[in-house]
RNA sequence: GCGAAAGUGGCGGAACCGGUAGACGCGCUAGAUUUAGGAUCUAGUCCCGAGACUUCGGGUUGGGGGUUCGAAUCCCCCCUUUCGCACCA
C-alpha cells in the first residue's frame, strides 16, 4: 500500500457518489422514511468558508449515519435565490441578478461536492426560477381569496437617498445600512398577510413541539406576545362616540387620570377639532410620523405629547379627564389608545410628572404611607384598593382583575380582550429581485387578481439597474402596462415583489414534488413524507422564518393540502464558528466583512476534506459557538494518517494473542458510545471515542497483544463508525480491505453488552468521601466482600485510623465509600 | 430594565442518573528518528508542598453559603459573559 493520498481518494469517491447518484430517493415508498432538512442557503457571491461548512458537514454526518442505520433518508438541497445582494451586484457591477445568482449556485454546488456532502439533487429547487415562484403567486392568490392577504397604508422605513423601502434589519441605528442616510418613516400602500389571525394557533402549537430547543419556543412565545386584559370604553364629554382603550390592568381604572392616543389614531383628526393650537399640533404629529420607529421606540427616548383639548369620562369615577396624544403610545398595539394610570405605571407616571397631570392611587401600600403627589416610582403589585367602593380591600392579583372585568362587562362599559404583540406580515418589497405580486390595477374593476392560468407573472429580464431609483420594475413599461383580466381595459401591474421569507416558508413541501407543473406540491407524497423529521439551521432564524413557515403550514392545512399543522418535528440549531479578527482585534463570528474567514479550498488541498470534517465536528458541541484554531486542525489530519498506517499494518497481527477480550471491550464500548453520541448530535465526543479506539487498536497491533482476527474486526468497526464523519478515507480503506459493498450500504454495528462485562474490575475506595486507594474486586461481589477487600489495603486502614466504620456506601462497579464515626468532641 | 443560557488546566473541550474532575485533541517540555523539517514516534504536562526513579499529603470546576456518606452536577445569594426582547399599555 502507498501513503495517504487524500487528493486522489477524495476525488475518486466524489466522482463515484455523483455518478451513482447514491443520495437519490424514490419517494413512492415512504417505508422507514426520514425527512431531514438543512435550511437552504442564499447563493451569495462570497465563497463558502469553513464556518458555513459546519452546517453542511453536520447534516451530512447525520445523513450517512441514518443511511447506515437503514433509514430511507431524504436529504434535499436548494437555493433561497431571491434577495437584495443580487440586485446590489447588478447596480455595482452591472451583472444581471439572475446570471449572478445562477453562477453563484454553480460555485456553491462545487463546494458541497468537495466537502463530500451527499444531497439528492433530483429534488433541487431554486426559488428565483418561475417554476418555483409561480407557486408563491398561486399561494398568494388563494390567500387573497380568503382575505388572508390584503393591502393597506402602513408606515415603512424609507431611505431618501436610495429612494426605497428598507426592511427593519437594513436599518442600523436609524440609518440606511447601504448609504448611511438617516431613515424616515413614510406611509405607503403595502401588502400584508394576516398572520395575526393565526396568533393563538401558532402559540398553542408550540406546546406540541417537544423536539424544539426551549430557547426557540420561548423566543416565539415572546414574539407572539399574548396579553390578556380588557377593552374599556371612555365616553366623550362632547357626546362623540367613546374612545376604546386596551389595558391589562382594568383594576386600576379608578386611577386613570387621562387618556393617551397614538398620534396616528384615526380619531385624532376629529378630536383636535377647533383647538387653538391646531396647526402646531398637526405639525408635531407630522414630525412624530416621520420619526423612525427605532428611534421612537427606544427606551431612552424622551416622551412628548400634546393635550388635544377633548375630555373623556372615566367610567369608574364619572370624572372628566383630559385626552392627550403622545409618541409613547403605539398605533398598532391594542387599540392604539391607553388609559393612563400614573400611580401604577412607570411610563404614565413619567409623562404625568413631565406634563403636570394628576396622579391618583388605587392600590395603597399597607406598610408605609404614600401620597400621590410625592410619588416618584409607581406602585406595582403591592397594597390594597382604597376609595373604590365595593372593591376596597382587594389586593393585586388575577382575581381582582377578573372582578373588574366582570363589573365592566355587566355595566356594558367594557369587555375581556386578548391582544398580541405579533403584527401582520408585511410582504411588499419595492424591489426587482423577488416574486411579483400577481395583481393588476384597473380603473374600472380596482384590484384584480391575475387568473391562475396566466401564472406565473414572470419577472422581465430586460430592466434597467440604475441604482438611482428604488424599483426597476416600476420603470419597465412592458411589464407594468397590461390589460385587466376582468374587463380587458388597459391596466397596470403591481410592481411590488414579495418578501423572500415567502419563498422559504414552504420550500420543504416543494422538495417532495419539485417538477410538478400542475400543482404547488403533490398532497399525497407530502402526507407520506412530511412533516420534516429533523430540521437543522442557525438560531438567527428562530423567530421570523420559523414562525412564517409554521403560519403558512397552517394556511395550506386549512386549504386541505396537508394533514399536519407543524412543519418541523425536530429542530436543531447549530452554533457558529468564530475566529480572531485582525481587523477588529476581537474574536468574532467568521465572516467576510470581519476578514477572519478560513477558506476550505486551501485546507482541502493541503489536508483534505476528511480532515476538515473531522476537525469541524471535533471542535466542540455542535449547538455551541466554537472558536476555530488553525493549529489544531493538524490533530485531525494526524488522526487520519494514523488510521491509514494502522490499516496497512493490521494484517501483521499474530493468529493468537493474550488480550483479545480487552480490544473487544474497547470495540464494543466505542460502538455504544458513538451510537449514543450520534443520536444526540454530540459528534465531538463521538470523534473522541473513535480516537480512543484507534489508540487502543494501534497499541494492540504494535504490541502484538491481540489476534489478527480481532484486530481486523476492530479495524472494520472503526471504519464503519467513522464513515459519517470522514467518508472518503473510510470508503477507500474499506474497499482496500476487500469488502464488496460500500460502507454507506453496510449495516451499522450493534454493541454486544456481554462483551462489555468484566470478571474483575478496579474500584475506588473512599474514606469519608476522600479517595484513598484503588482495589481490584470481583464484579459480583456484594458490600460485605468489597468492604473486607477495602480494609485489606494499608492505605485505607491508615486513613480509617482505628475508628469505627459507621456505614459503607457501595456504588457497584465504581466505588465504595467508608464512612467513619466521628469522634465525639 | 425584563427574559434565557453559560462560567472546568496555557487553549478547544470531556465527565451518561449526584459517585475516580480534567477523557480526546491542540500547545508546551524532554528524548528518539531524519540530510533537514512546520513530518513521525515515545514519555511527561491542573496547582502547592514534601519525597525522590515505581511516591505521599493538601488544594482545585467564577465567588460565597447550603443539602448529602459523596456536588462541576441539586438549592440559595453574589459576580462575569453571551444571546433574545426592549415605551407592547
Amino acid at each position: 500500500m502507498s501513503g495517504y493520498d487524500h487528493r486522489a481518494i477524495e476525488q475518486k469517491w466524489q466522482e463515484r457518489w455523483e455518478k451513482q447518484r447514491v443520495a437519490e430517493v424514490d419517494l413512492r415508498s415512504a417505508r422507514d422514511k426520514y425527512y431531514m432538512l438543512m435550511m437552504f442557503p442564499y447563493p451569495s457571491g462570497d465563497r463558502l468558508h469553513v464556518g458555513h461548512g459546519r452546517n453542511y458537514i453536520l447534516g451530512d454526518a447525520l445523513y450517512r449515519y441514518l443511511r447506515m442505520r437503514g433509514r430511507r433518508a431524504l436529504n434535499p438541497m436548494g437555493w433561497d435565490a431571491f434577495g437584495l445582494p443580487a440586485e446590489n451586484a447588478a447596480i455595482q457591477r452591472g451583472v444581471h441578478p439572475r446570471d449572478w445568482t445562477l453562477d453563484n449556485i454553480k460555485v456553491m454546488k462545487r463546494q458541497f461536492r468537495r466537502w463530500g456532502i451527499l444531497y439528492d439533487w433530483s429534488k433541487e429547487v431554486t426559488s428565483c426560477l418561475p417554476d418555483y415562484y409561480r407557486w408563491n403567486q398561486w399561494l398568494f392568490l388563494r390567500m387573497l381569496e380568503r382575505g388572508l392577504a390584503y393591502k393597506r397604508r402602513a408606515p415603512v422605513n424609507w431611505c431618501p437617498s436610495c429612494r426605497t423601502v428598507l426592511a427593519n434589519e437594513q436599518v442600523i441605528d436609524g440609518a440606511c445600512e447601504r448609504c448611511g442616510t438617516e431613515v424616515v418613516q413614510r406611509d405607503l400602500e403595502q401588502w400584508f398577510l394576516r398572520i395575526t389571525d393565526y396568533a393563538e394557533r401558532l402559540l398553542e402549537g408550540l406546546e406540541s413541539l417537544a423536539g424544539w430547543p426551549e430557547k426557540v419556543l420561548l423566543m416565539q412565545r415572546n414574539w407572539i406576545g399574548r396579553s390578556e386584559g380588557a377593552e374599556i370604553d371612555f365616553p366623550l364629554v362632547s357626546g362623540a362616540p367613546p374612545i376604546t382603550v386596551f389595558t391589562t390592568r382594568p383594576d386600576t381604572l379608578h386611577g386613570a387620570t387621562f387618556l393617551v392616543l397614538a398620534p396616528e389614531h384615526p380619531r385624532v383628526a376629529e378630536l383636535v377639532g377647533e383647538h387653538p393650537d391646531r396647526p402646531e399640533i398637526e405639525a408635531w404629529i407630522e414630525r412624530v410620523r416621520k420619526t423612525p420607529r427605532i428611534e421612537r421606540e427606544g427606551e431612552g427616548s424622551a416622551k412628548s405629547g400634546r393635550d388635544l383639548g377633548a375630555r373623556a369620562i372615566n367610567p369608574a369615577t364619572g370624572e372628566a379627564i383630559p385626552v392627550w396624544i403622545a409618541d409613547y403610545v403605539l398605533p398598532d398595539y391594542g387599540s392604539g389608545a391607553i388609559m393612563a394610570v400614573p400611580a401604577h405605571d412607570a411610563r404614565d407616571l413619567a409623562f404625568a410628572r413631565q406634563e403636570g397631570l394628576p396622579v391618583r392611587l388605587v392600590y395603597h401600600p399597607t406598610e408605609r404611607a404614600v401620597r400621590a403627589e410625592d410619588l416618584s416610582e409607581p406602585i406595582l403589585h403591592e397594597g390594597e384598593i382604597r376609595g373604590c367602593g365595593e372593591f376596597d380591600g382587594a389586593t393585586d392579583g388575577p382575581e381582582t382583575i377578573h372582578r373588574f372585568v366582570e363589573w365592566l362587562a355587566a355595566a356594558g362599559k367594557g369587555r375581556p380582550r386578548v391582544t398580541y404583540r405579533l403584527r401582520d406580515w408585511l410582504i411588499s418589497r419595492q424591489r426587482y429581485w423577488g416574486t411579483p405580486i400577481p395583481v393588476v390595477y384597473c380603473e374600472g374593476c380596482g384590484i384584480v387578481p391575475v387568473p391562475d392560468d396566466r401564472l406565473p407573472v414572470e419577472l422581465p429580464y430586460e430592466v434597467e439597474f440604475s441604482g438611482r431609483e428604488g424599483n426597476p420594475l416600476a420603470r419597465c413599461e412592458s411589464f407594468v402596462s397590461t390589460s385587466c383580466p376582468a374587463c380587458g381595459a388597459p391596466a397596470r401591474r403591481e410592481t411590488d415583489t414579495m418578501d423572500t421569507f415567502v419563498d422559504s416558508s414552504w420550500y420543504y413541501l416543494r422538495y417532495l414534488s419539485p417538477r410538478d407543473s400542475a400543482q404547488i406540491f403533490d398532497p399525497e407524497t407530502t402526507s407520506r413524507w412530511a412533516p420534516v423529521d429533523q430540521y437543522i439551521g442557525g438560531i438567527e432564524h428562530a423567530i421570523l422564518h420559523l414562525l412564517y413557515a409554521r403560519f403558512v403550514c397552517r394556511v395550506v392545512h386549512d386549504f386541505g393540502l396537508v394533514p399536519f399543522e407543524e412543519p418541523f418535528r425536530n429542530l436543531f440549531n447549530q452554533g457558529m464558528i468564530t475566529r480572531y479578527s485582525e481587523r477588529t482585534g476581537r474574536i468574532e463570528k467568521m465572516s467576510k466583512s470581519k476578514g477572519n474567514t478560513v477558506s476550505p479550498d486551501t485546507l482541502i488541498d493541503e489536508m483534505g476534506a476528511d480532515t476538515e470534517r473531522v476537525y469541524t465536528l471535533f471542535l466542540g458541541p455542535p449547538e455551541d459557538e466554537v472558536e476555530w484554531n488553525d493549529e489544531a486542525v493538524t490533530g485531525a489530519y494526524r488522526f487520519l494518517q494514523r488510521l491509514w498506517r494502522v490499516a496497512e499494518r493490521v494484517g501483521e497481527a499474530p493468529p493468537t494473542a493474550p488480550s483479545d477480550a480487552e480490544l473487544e471491550r474497547a470495540r464494543h464500548h466505542a460502538i455504544a458510545r458513538v451510537a449514543r453520541d450520534f443520536e444526540r448530535f454530540k459528534f465531538n465526543t463521538a470523534v473522541a471515542a473513535l480516537m480512543e479506539l484507534l489508540n487502543a487498536l494501534t497499541k494492540a497491533v504494535e504490541g502484538k497483544t491481540a489476534s489478527r482476527l480481532c484486530c481486523e474486526a476492530t479495524m472494520d468497526t472503526l471504519l464503519q463508525l467513522l464513515h459519517p464523519i470522514a467518508p472518503h478515507v473510510t470508503e477507500e480503506l474499506w474497499e482496500r480491505r476487500g469488502h464488496v459493498e460500500t460502507l454507506l450500504d453496510s449495516d451499522w454495528p450493534v454493541a454486544d453488552e456481554s462483551k462489555l462485562k468484566r470478571d474483575r474490575l478496579q474500584i475506588v475506595v473512599q474514606v469519608d468521601g476522600k479517595l484513598r486507594d484503588r482495589i481490584e474486586v470481583d464484579a459480583d461481589w456484594g458490600e460485605r466482600e468489597v468492604r473486607a477487600a477495602a480494609l485489606d489495603s494499608d492505605k485505607v486502614r491508615e486513613h480509617v485510623g482505628g475508628r469505627e466504620i459507621a456505614k459503607a456506601v457501595l456504588v457497584p462497579g465504581r466505588l465504595v465509600n467508608l464512612v467513619t464515626r466521628k469522634e465525639a468532641s
